[in-house]
DNA sequence: CAACCGCCCTGGGTGC
DNA sequence: TGCACCCAGGGCGGTT
């Protein structure tokens, strides 16, 4: 969705002028803020890609810009003279005049970077992310690699699930909700999880991946972006995830939430038993 | 090397 | 009304 949208919106144009409104949003930048924006003005942006939470922008000069959007982080494309968002951290400014290109973060967990471009496998990629897997919308993910991948790893089950080196693109939403259409705890071990099962998960993570997208899971163009930055996908279409105390929609018993890795984790202690384990 | 833990950072929401 | 505090969460560095 976002990369559809700089595709299609400032794919072949060329930057006049970069400003960084917040030095946070390109820590990851480490030459700083003057050798970021020398990198990138003057070059022509010419394709927009995509890996899992990643997201970059190929240069004419063959770095590229990449970003992570976090959990907060918008690309927006606003008309010249349009008013600066309260959180707006980067502008890009194009020669030919036309709409800039904005990122926006509230919480300032993502950000910004120029990066060199390295080939694995073939595949061209920002050299930070090299070790970052393919996403199940990947033409060429291998579903059958990720399933052995998710139950080599000897660990419960939502941390592999989590695990951007395994099968990249899940976060802990995503996470709670394939586990609770799997009907499995997130503390059950992987190497109790069957083939089979293991495929049932990573399915139910594609599909609550694909479904957030169909929604515009994380907004592009500012006509379609809202007040807080989330989609009525949150609002509608959870069915665990931030969901403590309602019912499950499937046996009606009330989630629990549980902390997990200094965060939460959100299950139906019906449908999805905890482990019985030592 | 695999697994795992703590920490980073901002600001909206909440409770007193 | 104001203020302290909590919480969100992906990734990285350090440790075992």
């Amino acid at each position: 969705m976002v990369r559809r949208g700089l595709q299609d919106h400032v794919a072949g144009r060329v930057v006049s002028r970069v400003e960084v409104m917040h030095p946070r949003a390109i820590r990851r930048h480490l030459p700083g803020t003057v050798d970021f924006g020398g990198r990138i003005a003057g070059r022509e942006l010419v394709a927009a890609r995509r890996r899992g939470k990643y997201l970059w922008v190929d240069l004419s000069s063959g770095e590229a810009v990449l970003a992570h959007l976090g959990m907060s982080g918008q690309m927006l494309v606003q008309p010249p003279g349009t008013p600066d968002e309260k959180h707006l951290r980067v502008r890009l400014t194009f020669a030919d005049d036309g709409p800039e290109l904005r990122f926006v973060d509230q919480r300032t967990f993502g950000g910004l970077s120029v990066e060199p471009v390295v080939t694995v496998d073939g595949v061209p990629l920002p050299a930070p992310i090299a070790h970052i897997a393919r996403d199940p919308m990947d033409p060429a993910f291998d579903r059958t690699a990720a399933i052995a991948a998710l139950r080599r790893r000897r660990t419960e089950v939502k941390r592999a699930l989590l695990d951007q080196t395994l099968v990249s693109g899940i976060g802990n939403i995503y996470a709670d909700e394939a586990l609770w259409h799997a009907r499995l705890h997130w503390a059950r071990p992987t190497d109790a999880l069957t083939p089979r099962k293991t495929g049932e998960l990573l399915d139910a993570a594609t599909a609550v991946m694909n479904a957030a997208l169909d929604v515009g899971g994380t907004s592009f163009d500012a006509l379609y972006v809202n007040i807080n930055g989330q989609s009525g996908y949150f609002d509608r279409s959870l069915n665990a995830y931030g969901q403590e105390g309602l019912p499950c929609p499937r046996c009606g018993r009330a989630i629990q939430r549980e902390p997990f890795m200094n965060r939460s984790s959100f299950s139906c202690p019906r449908c999805q038993p905890r482990p019985t384990t030592s």
